[in-house]
DNA sequence: CTGTCTATGTAGTAACTGCTACATATTTTA
DNA sequence: TAAAATATGTAGCAGTTACTACATAGACAG
């Protein structure tokens, strides 16, 4: 029966797909090809597709495993009770984001979204939105309430201004980004 | 004469980078084989390789005319005189390159930002490093001064929010690019 | 113990990619 | 006009990729 079949794979693939997470955050979704993230494994391309259909669930699995860890990190990084003003949110949160544990992260995410224009892989699209979404979440619960009651907006450029911050820190601009921090202090 | 022969290709090599620039705005980085660039060009991949010396030299030629069309889109669309606060150069900018005849060039350089930490290719880096400095230059020119004089990292902070909103319309949310210029606007 | 189901290795195939060898046309030069 | 240089077509190579056909080992039920 296929269902049953499922069940006694399931754990199988959760262990396959986890360490497929690391090989691809460590080396990017371009360089993701089967053999390569099979030896990652430590099994073989055909056992690969073995557990999964092909390719693209494959690599839904993988991109699962890659967004529930990074919200964790976020979560543990930044306590949920904590409300900041604009400034001071965007400061301490570019110094998670920036920094480098997350940056392999952040670098798949920019993946996802530069490569989904170009084939229409939903799920790739669907994933890249869910960051965005839980991003955007976790943002306007953190933001301390801003008086002018335009509290979405005002999460939004946060959001906005950090996504820009990574884009110049991936562009190996940090001097940039640097400034553009201090550019928030002032303002 | 190896200077000789350079000169009379010259100008197949421009009209050929012209159509390949052509096919890359189109259909981005990504897909571009030389199979397919000769086919827009209206030759074979063959005289590709014969015009220039491999894949990378030619890249390097039509993202050189990728990125003067930019530049020329960009200072026609704003005059080099006029100067501007803060929040109105952001939200003319964002007009200008949030605007859909620009959104191939965003997509282009948001692929090559992408690509280049997979392979060390130092052309591609070299560019998408040259847009940015043009960017910036052209933020720095265009802002305002600003009071407290820190003008140098406003200008950085607008190159970081721009860039953020362009991410944010790539992912398909043009709903909270939106929402942030409203942010910008209401701060 | 025998046959069915699950798991895995071997060895491919077909498509695509950058690139090249070789032949040949076309133009230029001496 | 002969020879040399330039331009272009044909055909293919070698590497990579996702994916598959086939065989077969082991587990396990009857």
């Amino acid at each position: 029966m296929l269902h049953e079949f499922m069940k006694i794979n399931e754990k199988r693939r959760i262990e396959v797909s986890d360490r497929m997470a690391d090989h691809i955050l460590e080396y990017g979704l371009a360089a993701a090809n089967l053999r390569d993230l099979a030896a990652a494994a430590g099994t073989s391309d055909r056992m690969l597709l073995y557990y999964f259909k092909d390719k693209d669930e494959l690599m839904a699995a993988v991109l699962q495993v890659i967004a529930m860890r990074l919200t964790h990190l976020l979560n543990i990084a930044i306590p949920a009770s904590i409300k900041l003003p604009y400034k001071d949110l965007l400061q301490k949160l570019w110094a998670v984001v920036g920094s480098t544990p997350l940056k392999p992260f952040m670098h798949v995410w920019m993946e996802l979204i530069t490569s989904k224009s170009d084939n229409g892989q939903n799920t790739q699209t669907s994933v890249a939105a869910a960051i965005i979404d839980g991003f955007a979440l976790w943002i306007t619960d953190h933001l301390d309430q801003t008086p002018n009651a335009k509290h979405a907006e005002v999460a939004a450029l946060l959001l906005a201004t950090l996504d820009g911050l990574l884009l110049l820190d991936m562009a190996g601009r940090r001097d940039l980004t640097d400034k553009a921090v201090l550019g928030v202090i002032g303002q």
